[in-house]
Formats: structure tokens, sequence, C-alpha cells
DNA sequence: AAGCTGCATAAACCACCTTTATGCCATACA
DNA sequence: TGTATGGCATAAAGGTGGTTTATGCAGCTT
């Protein structure tokens, strides 16, 4: 048995303020227009709910009956309302992260994020030099296991391996052997001192190759842009798998290198003070990318 | 914040049954009309309660904010509707009484009991013959304590005296003792042996005078009639004071002798089976009535 | 490609909910 | 006693909002 739900709204105005009319100021109605929906009610219920007097209304024991469950649930529909409203009031979702992840691995992600979630409005801060996150915020930035928080996850580690363009290999001829890519062109992401990515010094090292860069050799200070000189066939770049997966895929890079890994440096998800919904289903969304990519 | 209430049981319905359509069906509406509550409300608020695919709807975050409260209030709802339902189909209040209470002292005052009580239906079974009352029923008897149940309590214990009509005292003389008393005219209730109220013999014996009943003298078999006989001047009745209290009052009768108390005899109430408002109700009425009679 | 299902949107319409007006009753005060 | 005030109920009028019908788009399955 079900009673018009606008009539639960007059029934407990009623009952809260005591008289007709008042109940009718208190919802923005009339006096009569809440004697017909108390009426509607009644008639509907087949049982009075008030008892009507010059002095105002009080419950009858069946309205009594009713209202010890309608005023709590009311109460508690209303609390949840507000606490949606103050949800759809939160600012937006404030990610910082780096010019490379952003242009290579998140902007090209995004609209699966916000069709999963058009309620949740989205923020992307690139910068170049990534500061820490503050509360509320969502940095997703390049370190090492113990420069960040505790609370802190890693979302990709660190995967690289060399490529080049096809059309730079053919006219390079092979670069089967660390030894021969020492002699080919390589591109340079420069970078702070403190960086904690692999290098291409690094890279030689791990392979017992001496190679220090060469005058005139190209460096770039943007990830996004040695990706667009590599596929330009300007040289070979250390490749970093998460980011350049899709040109993998699609044969405009191709490996020319064994790949190296790194489990303690990557990029990590930091996001201090209260997680809201939003913040959850960031986080949710993020891991499910990462594992759909295998 | 507050939302149409018709909206709550739209959105309960969609989270229930997982499309706009089946919701639709369910409420008794068409699709477009649930599209349009669901965008009426999702603006009100000012974020998306669904996501929506061809496959149905799914509720956001926000929406399950909302659904965690609204699903329970709404259930306590309606099981307090069901309630309040299930006790206006309650049976009529029975109460069970003989001609004499029913037709002086409960008559006489129900409507006082209707009229703060509109949703109890009462129906009153007079009889000669007092039955014990059923489970439900209500019985309102002459009785001694120890005839009925544990829970029966005492509403009017016995208090009986000698009055007679003014008219009647007038043509007959003072009747300012016992002994002139036995000399006068006297009404007689007749009831069966086992009847357990105050009778002239009773009476006389009390006050250590022989009087026997004398031939011709009016017996009557319902209290109702002795009350008409004696306002009629027809003789000296033994009046049962709550029961002519408004005819001593108004003057149409007087005392002729003084009052007999008994504390164990008198009209019990009994009430067998479960406890409904409607008989906490009346309960609690019944005793009103004779507090305020003092 | 065809068929089915789900949701959104626009236009039309009508029922019902609200307002205004009025009357009755009870209470308080001068 | 008469007047004023406040509360509820009822009737009539009207207007608007909620519903239906029609249509189109998208996604999924066979």
């Amino acid at each position: 048995m079900q009673l018009d739900p606008a009539a639960l709204r007059v029934i407990e105005a009623v009952a809260r303020h005591g008289t007709l009319t008042r109940a009718g100021a208190a919802l923005g109605m009339t006096q009569p227009a809440v004697s017909y929906q108390l009426r509607r009610a009644e008639d509907h219920l087949g049982v009075a709910l008030f008892l009507r007097s010059q002095a105002g209304c009080r419950p009858t024991p069946a309205g009594e009956v009713l209202l010890r469950a309608l005023l709590p649930a009311l109460a508690q529909i209303d609390v949840a309302l507000a606490e949606v409203v103050a949800l759809s009031r939160q600012p937006a979702l404030r990610i910082l992260t780096d010019f490379g992840f952003a242009g290579l691995w998140l902007m090209p992600r995004l609209a699966r994020f916000r069709s999963q979630h058009p309620e949740i409005e989205v923020q992307i801060t690139a910068a170049q030099e990534n500061r820490a996150a503050r509360p509320g915020e969502v940095a997703i930035r390049f370190a090492r296991a113990g420069d960040l928080d505790a609370s802190a996850w890693l979302l990709l580690p660190e995967r690289v391996l060399p490529v080049a363009a096809p059309a730079y290999l053919a006219a390079q001829g092979p670069l089967d052997t660390p030894a021969a890519l020492a002699s080919a062109t390589l591109l340079h992401l420069d970078a702070p001192p403190e960086a904690r990515w692999f290098t291409w010094t690094g890279w030689f090292a791990e392979h017992a190759v001496a190679r220090s860069r060469r005058s005139g050799e190209l460096g770039l200070n943007t990830y996004d842009f040695v990706v667009q000189a590599v596929l330009a066939g300007q040289g070979v770049a250390l490749g970093w798998l998460p980011l350049i997966a899709p040109h993998l895929d699609s044969g405009a890079l191709v490996p020319v290198g064994p790949e190296l890994r790194r489990q303690d440096t990557g990029y990590w998800v930091e996001s201090p003070g209260p997680q809201t919904p939003g913040h959850k289903a960031l986080a949710h969304w993020l891991r499910d990318e990462v594992a759909s990519a295998g």
C-alpha cells in the first residue's frame, strides 16, 4: 500500500507544525490545499490520521503509528539529499602530472573516465616541475619509492627500451647490439640532475658499453617532444613503454634493443586528504586502465 | 534541500528495476515520464544519479549515496503504511454489557469517546445474560472479584442508596429511617439467584430491619425499567449511584436513605486477547470518565 | 542488414492540484 | 452581548505540470 508521495511531506508538515494553516505556510501552500491533501490521504488509507480542533491538529493513534516511521525516514532522506548536493558542489578533481604522462597516457584515456563518471569534473594541471599534491588534489608523478607519502601507490613501474622509426632503421642499418646502438644518433630527454628515470648513460652502463653524449645530438626537455622526434626518424630514443605502447602497436616505432625494468620507480599516484567518491572513482579507474593494458 | 516526493519513488523504482522502462511499468507510467522525472530530480540536485546505457541504468556514486538512505527509508514508510491500513481494517471494537449499564452509563457518554477516536468503530452488544468476552471483545459486566480473569479491572465499585421521586415522597410522607422505608412501596430488580448486587433484602439486613417482599409490589428484570418506574413515582428503588447520578443531579430523584458500598463487586472490564490501540484507547477513556465523575 | 530494446526529446492535452471565496465553529476580550 | 481572531471544510474556477503519444538515435544480437 503506497501513498501519494506528496502526501507524506504534507503529513509530516502537519505533525511538525500542529495546524494545517502553518503547515501550508511552511510548504508554500494554502490551508485548503493542505486540507485537501490530508483528506485524500486519509480517504486512501481508510483511517483518520489527525483530529482537528479549533486549536489545531493532533495525531490519532493510527497517525502516530505512521509518524513514528515517517519522521525519521524523511529525516534520513533529507540527510542523504544534503550529502548528494554537497558532493555535487565539490571542487573539481584536480590532477597534477607532467606533460609526457598527460599527453601520452592520460589524455588518450580520459574520455573513458569521463563517460563512466560524467558527474565528476576533472581538471588536469600539467607542468614541467611537478610539485607535491595538496589535500584534495591527485598527483601522478614520476618518483621513486620512499620519495612519497606512505599512502602513495605505484601506477606504472618503469619499463624502457630503445626504439626507432622504421624509416630511420632503413637508412641507418641494423641496430642489433648495444654496441651498434652506441654508433647511432640518440635522442636525449634533458632533465634536472635529481631526475630518477633511466637515461642513455644508465642504459649503456647496464650493457657494459661506454657511450657519452655526442655534441649536436638532440636533447629535449619534454618527453612528448622526444616521442615526436623519434617518430619523425631523427634518432633512437629510450622508449618509455606504457607511454609509447600505441606507437609500438601501430608499427610507427620498433624496438631496437632489450627492455629494462625497475620496480621501485615509475609513475606514482598520491592523493592526500579526504577521499571523496571522486577520488575513489579515479583511483579505481586508474587501476582498471593499467590492468586492462596487460 | 528537499526533492519532489514523487521523484523519490521514481528513483527507487529505477534503482530496483534497472531500466527506466521497467520502472515505469511498475509505477504505472511510461518511460518518457520516468525519464522526465529523473531528469528533473538530477537537474534539481545538480548531479547525475544514474548512468544510462542501452542495457539500462546503474547508479553513479552520488546516486548510491542517496539510495543507501532512500531504499531503507521508503521501506520503513511502506511498513508503517501497511500497519496503518491493517489497523483500519480491524474488526469493530465490540463491547458487551447489560442493558442497564448500556442505557444509563455508556450510551450517554459514548459520544465523547467517539469524538476523541473517530477512527475506532464501536459495536455495543447489550444483553440480559452477560457472557464472558471472547478475545478481541471488551465486556463490561457486573461481577465480583474472583469471578473474572486476573487482567480484569474494576471500573465502578458498587454504591447503592434508596431513592424516590419527589412526588412520591410528597404523597407518602417522610422516609427518614429504615423502618419507615420498610413501610413504603418498594421497586424490585428481579434477577437470577446468582446475581451479585445488593437487593432490598440485603439492604434491610444491613440495617437490622426485617422486610420481605409484599405481594403486588413491582418487580422488573432490567434496571433501566426500574429507573423508569421510580422516576414515575411508583415506589422507592435501590439506586445504583453511578447509573442514576444524572437524575440525582437534576433533582428528578432524591435520596431517602443511607448509601451502602462494596469494593469487591461492581462493573468490571475484561478484555481478553491482544490489546490493539482501540482497546487501549477505550480502557484509557473509561478510566478518564470515572475519574472526572469524582 | 534487420530486428529489438533502451533512452531522450518534442508536442499536445487534460486532470488534478492549487487558489480564491465563503461559511461554520470555538475562543477571547471589551 | 457583540466583535475580533483563528482554525478547518467545502465549492468553484482555472492553469500548469505531469503524462501520453510519436519519433529518432544508439547499441546489441542474430
